[in-house]
DNA sequence: GTCTATAAAAAGATAGAC
DNA sequence: GTCTATCTTTTTATAGAC
């Protein structure tokens, strides 16, 4: 082994349809063969799962030889552990850039809820959760849980800033709340898979949005 | 192929854990070898799901050879078929239980929401939904979409029934709300898989029992 | 670093005995 | 009906050449 699973990397970004997709400045154009092995992790983690993903679909989609897969990294799982950090990483940045932007906290809620999503191909990191081997492995899950454990804490924040300003109603409880949200948009992604059909994700959030409208103090900006 | 997938099938109720679990009292103290496989499948695809389970795995977990497997079903796939199907009725029954119960709208909705939950195993029908193999398949998709259709329908119904007698707001909309409820469900048991933890499904369930609280009549009889 | 060759084990199914 | 033997393909690695 020598450069096995650089774990700080913080390197460029994530693969097609994957959130955080911009890409850095100083990116190449052609990104290296341990670079194109997470990505490809991160795309086929997503689409079938820890255990439905082999190593040879992996190194098929990248393009490189099993050699370069056993050199950068000990094997399936220390590939599936950098794919996982970085698509966590990934959705951390999408829902804050939703949860930071400009307006009511009704209006940022909304606009995380409201967020562009390729709902049918459900959550690249909710997915993980339904994984056996990924759950069983504490390494494995940390990313799920860190990336879980912020969000809820990121949306309660949100919530009680709103109720400090007095735009929220004093009985509304941020933390709990907050977990309603996010089981909301997970939970969304079963229903909408289940119907192979969008419909079911849409209305549960419209659902939690009216309820959430409803401890909404009248007059205090929010564009409900 | 003989008996295959025999589709109709009625039979007794689910295995360990598995609702409806209620033994019919003509159930035969040992059961059959297609039953004992249903029944592995049925344990192992909760487990594991459908690519994670393997032909060989449900037949040692239900004690017989791979001749027996084969003899009953097609395979892989007619079996999960059966099992899935038998898990699903079993939410339904399950659900309706909750749901059915006296009681306000509310009361019925909260003690569905509120239910006895092995949360960290997940739940069993929506785990098939983070399958790519079982989604694909419209015939093994088909029993999920049901389920969550139905059971999208009955909170629904329930909601209306009690907008119509008085004890909830007018303004509620009980489609999207009902889609809310089976949502945090769902997505509750995601949040508390990635944290190894139940305490974000129970905060989920509270945070939507307190919005939905707001929107009681007050003096309408709910015991929230 | 990256490749190909080799290999032990498991997955998924078939054949045929009893 | 149920069992065991057989078989093909895939999985997941290791070894070693370049």
């Amino acid at each position: 082994m020598s450069t096995q699973d650089s774990l700080g990397e913080q390197a460029s970004h994530g693969p097609q349809g994957l959130p955080g997709t911009h890409h850095t400045p100083s990116a190449p154009a052609t990104p290296s063969a341990q670079e194109r092995l997470v990505r490809s992790t991160q795309e086929l983690l997503w689409e079938r799962g820890y255990v439905g993903t082999s190593p040879k679909a992996i190194l098929e989609r990248a393009g490189v030889g099993q050699g370069s897969m056993y050199h950068h990294f000990t094997g399936k799982s220390g590939l599936a552990l950098a794919a996982i950090r970085r698509t966590a990483e990934g959705m951390k940045a999408a829902a804050e850039e939703c949860l930071s932007a400009p307006g009511t906290a009704y209006d940022r809620v909304a606009g995380y809820l409201l967020r562009e999503r390729e709902v049918l191909r459900g959550c690249p990191v909710g997915r993980m959760t339904q994984d056996r081997d990924v759950v069983r492995s504490a390494e494995l899950r940390e990313p799920l849980d860190e990336m879980f454990g912020w969000l809820r804490g990121r949306i309660g924040g949100v919530l009680a800033e709103g109720q400090q300003r007095g735009e929220l109603a004093p009985g509304l409880d941020p933390s709990a709340t907050a977990a309603t949200v996010a089981a909301v948009v997970q939970g969304g992604y079963v229903l909408a898979r289940a119907a192979d059909d969008t419909a079911p994700f849409d209305a549960a959030v419209r659902g939690v949005l009216s309820l959430l409208a409803t401890q909404v103090t009248p007059g205090t900006g929010s564009t409900r």
